[in-house]
DNA sequence: GTGAAAGCGCTAACAA
DNA sequence: TTGTTAGCGCTTTCAC
């Protein structure tokens, strides 16, 4: 008993050629209804099944699609890798995971192992660390299509997903500015990454708007963690003037300010407020619950695939300006914040 | 310009042949340094990238392990998934992630996607609705390096990676005897998954060690949720002689039991005392944080890759009976048990 | 409607 | 050390 069974086998079974058998297996209109009832009984009777590599090799197109991540632990990440997937599977294709685990080295490797895995095409949010691009290029000149997702690069001309990021955090702002908070400070991302940039600017856009002065000792630069946030605070707190509240640029930040706060015996929302951003499962749980901005991760998920999937059948439509899909941020306020 | 560039290409560059090209790129020990710097220079100037699918139908190996899991939304599977990928791409192979979304057929067509993709092993965490296991002896048949991790099951002759459930549960119950909670209940999972009838197991086990007795209506049937938590706690506080402490069969239902104790302005742990089980991120940033049982997902991930590696190395030997490796459950003991 | 033949890009046995 | 040759399994053009 063979271990693979080919079409050869099949064919050589029924008197025919593999010409004959692939088409009978793949739907051909010029066969027989009467061959290709033969030819499914064989295989199924054998056990065949289509050896994808060599489809792949001979179609020069593999149906895999790989997304680089920064980590399969974040729920956000997992929650767009859902939402990708799940389309995905729907339209023929499989994901390829690649973990850049926040390293931009990581993520180089990562879009050089996909380029050599042939994947039809690449998804991306990039890693905090990132500060070259000449990776994502590569892939673009490679001419395999290339999709960020919430962490995109506006400058590369490169398709993204994203959601208003400006808008999110002007919601978090007045928000804040409605609950009666005065002095309200921001613990920003690295901002060589649009979308952290963007927070900034919402943030300063509401305090704007609503007739508060930008201060600027009152934005601390963070690296997007429980420590960051924590740190961040401990500065805040230690201004002349310091703020009543923050908005942190997403919610571990704001849980290590939350912690922080704790800590020191200061009174969230009485004394305090905090709102987050990107509605990680942990926020709703924890005391007090937290404010955050949703980001409608699965939602996300689908439309990035579905831009990718506009970029393979129009074989990567040079001519057009990319693509830049805006979702909607979906406030969601909690404990942290409500003081009224 | 070709959009892609072959062993071909490079070979008529320095009129040599494939051959040679080939055996230079992959450091084949019968080359000369010459040729071999020569051939590594022009492939660098010509941007040269290995067509790793004609490679795999050559070799008949892919380098792909398949990962069949219930969901990446859930922290447990990406963060064995974490541990699986970066002990898989330390040993040059990549992951492909297949979501069951809990449900068999998904897993079955999975199972199928992957064959089809000719990877090199599967690895399953079953899903909570699969009881039949066709497919996974079909991978088997096929020669297909099949691995279980967490969710196993031990008839089936497959190698699988699980912690001692039995001996975590003990731990957790014994732990609440140890800070002097005498009536302790147990809200459990669907006992016709192993883990969760391992874990009735090993509380009972506990109890009786301790010479406390066993009372039927302190083990409440839950479905692994915060709600049934929730209205598990509400039962037994009905009870006539009510509970002091529950031990929980995993972390959401401890969180729901959390809630329902504080919305009753009951004391935890002076009054009532909560320990859960998975070590879910959450339960480090609740108040009052969550104790429970860790199962070292990530040295999960890494064994259960571990044992796909020697599958693949030894080509599956049927000989030996089945390796089963269990892990140490790992307690982790907060403040929602900290009376003493 | 079916068959013959070529080739996707790579690697390896064998020969030189 | 290098070249020749064959073939992994599939699909498709061209001929019949």
């Amino acid at each position: 008993m063979s271990l693979t069974v080919t079409i050869a086998d099949i064919a050589k079974k029924l008197n025919t050629t593999s010409a004959t058998v692939s088409r009978a297996l793949n739907n051909h209109p010029a066969i027989s209804e009467k061959t290709r009832k033969k030819v499914l009984k064989i295989a199924e009777k054998l056990n065949y099944r289509r050896n994808n590599v060599a489809s792949s090799l001979r179609l020069s197109k593999t149906g895999i699609i790989g997304v680089i991540i920064p980590s399969a632990e974040i729920n956000f990440f997992g929650s767009v890798v859902h939402g990708i997937e799940s389309i995905a599977n729907m339209n023929g294709y499989n994901v390829l995971i690649y973990q850049s685990n926040e390293s931009m080295e990581h993520e180089k490797k990562g879009i050089e192992t996909l380029l050599n895995a042939r994947v039809d095409g690449i998804m991306v949010s990039m890693a905090k660390e990132t500060i070259d691009y000449s990776h994502f290029l590569e892939a673009k000149n490679a001419k395999v299509p290339i999709v960020f997702f919430d962490r995109a690069n506006d400058e590369l001309q490169i398709d993204s997903v994203v959601i208003n990021d400006y808008k999110g955090a002007y919601i978090a702002t007045q928000h804040l500015i409605d609950q009666g908070y005065k002095h309200i400070a921001h613990i920003s991302g690295p901002l060589h990454i649009s979308i952290f940039k963007a927070r900034l600017e919402g943030y300063r856009a509401a305090l704007k708007t609503n007739g508060l002065k930008y201060n600027k000792t009152f934005v601390v630069p963070g690296d997007v963690s429980i420590e960051s946030g924590r740190n961040s605070l401990r500065r805040l707190l230690k201004l002349a003037q310091p703020p009543d509240a923050v908005f942190a640029v997403e919610d571990f930040t704001a849980l290590g300010v939350i912690k922080e706060l704790k800590e020191q015996n200061i009174c969230i929302p009485g004394d305090f407020g905090v709102i987050g951003f990107a509605n990680e499962h942990f926020g709703e749980h924890i005391t007090p619950s937290l404010s955050t901005i949703d980001q409608q991760t699965v939602n996300m998920g689908k439309e990035a695939f579905n831009l990718m999937l506009n970029l393979i059948k129009n074989k990567g439509n040079k001519n057009n300006k990319p693509q830049k899909i805006t979702l909607e941020p979906v406030p969601v306020f909690r404990d942290s914040t409500d003081r009224l």
